[in-house]
DNA sequence: TTACTTTGTGTCCTAATTACACTATCAAAT
DNA sequence: ATTTGATAGTGTAATTAGGACACAAAGTAA
């Protein structure tokens, strides 16, 4: 009963941000046809929940775990791996590479300087790319990955999981740039700054930046049982 | 190759709205175990796609088409058709009872007096069951259905998609009240009504309600082509 | 004609949003 | 020592949005 099951994978779109842009892992399949890089996903297990899978596959593909993951939906389209390209993939890695499968999509948040991914299995590197320098990617990973980019846009007005990008210690303008790269647009450094403040979710350190060329900046923490204490009483948005 | 997967599965979450509160669509499975009721669904064609799918299973199992009809996302856990009364229920219409099996989960929106629902296939009946009166569902559908209901209140506030649940012409009252029950609480009657109007969504008919017992109300329609250039030009959210 | 029901409307107060510019503090270069 | 370059950090005024609140108007039914 602990087999793969052919028509089911996940696939995984794992943010990153590196102090200037949103990056995606993705795994280079290593063929030298013009789309190589895909999102990291496989085929799940009957015995595992797809949430497991997904953890799962991350962690064989890339080494990464522990981390937010959520779900984006499913992508089902019968033709979503018939280009002749992912064909002749599947048929190395697969044992029924003509099969209709249909993929449960999830998106992830990680603190970029935690994880440089390592290969494994399959996946010959695992890189980070910047989100606006993906054209082409292996199957429908290209509208998986604009569908994870709009979600994660939608989610970040709701809930204050960008903190899941950055590291512990960060400056306000790290996190202003965080949601100017997720909002695709420019975000007023004061007003930014005063909502921020107001939501009460982060907490000044004892410390600053040291050895910036320019003014250091304060530290701050993310403060998570405030943010705990809102999602029980319930609050509707952050409103960026 | 036009075959059923066995493995993957559609399931609708069909809501209509009767003026006073939200009403789900279900079909009565017509044996007598405490569970007989489940939302419509069925396994899918290896040829269609996931939407095509949730259209087609819908309109054979219920009669309804042409509706509006949205992905909530997949559902996945091993044991969710492991329950007795389940597997007695698949023994009866599926050929691999006990495969494992996922669903992809779509919630609709429909004008209740456009369909009297009719029961077929292997409904016995299809019928409108107000949503705070169920308290059990077939497999995890009553998880799905949660689901559906958090997603419907998180769109509303995005999208006018309400309009779907209205028929052509219909007055404030109707809007404020289904606005009140999908979100599960209650709105200021002014402040709704100064804020529907700022919209500019809705233009009024000359015309008004007849033969009710008190002072008629002024009837509307949904403007369909603001909302269209609204949606062109991006806009954050409707703020209820 | 009265009773009952639902419609439709305006104001005041508070809170939130937007637009906007200059000084402070550090490292590096000269 | 001084200058340069870079980023941090701060306040206000004007506008807009949100929330609380009560009563007259228009119909049917009794």
């Amino acid at each position: 009963m602990n087999e793969l099951n052919p028509h089911i994978s996940v696939d995984c779109v794992v943010f990153g941000f590196d102090f200037e842009k949103l990056n995606v892992l993705v795994i280079d399949r290593g063929s030298n046809d013009t789309s190589r890089m895909a999102l990291p996903g496989n085929l799940i297990y009957n015995s595992e929940n797809l949430y497991e899978a997904a953890t799962r596959v991350l962690e064989e593909l890339t080494g990464i775990k522990n981390i937010y993951l959520e779900q984006i939906g499913a992508f089902g389209d019968p033709l979503r791996s018939k280009k002749q390209s992912d064909q002749e993939w599947l048929k190395a890695i697969r044992s029924e590479p003509g099969a209709r499968v249909i993929t449960v999509a999830y998106f992830s948040l990680v603190k970029m300087a935690d994880y440089i991914p390592h290969a494994s299995s399959f996946a010959k590197v695992a890189s980070w790319v910047s989100v606006n320098e993906i054209s082409e990617l292996a199957f429908d990973h290209l509208e998986i990955l604009s569908t994870a980019k709009e979600t994660l846009k939608q989610k970040i007005k709701i809930q204050p999981i960008g903190f899941n990008l950055l590291p512990e210690k960060f400056t306000l303008s790290q996190l202003h740039r965080l949601y100017e790269a997720i909002l695709e647009k420019p975000l007023d450094k004061r007003n930014f700054r005063r909502k921020i403040q107001k939501l009460d979710i982060i907490t000044p350190l004892r410390e600053k930046q040291f050895g910036v060329p320019h003014k250091p900046s304060q530290l701050y923490k993310f403060n998570k049982e405030k943010y705990e204490l809102l999602t029980k009483i319930g609050f509707d948005n952050f409103g960026f």
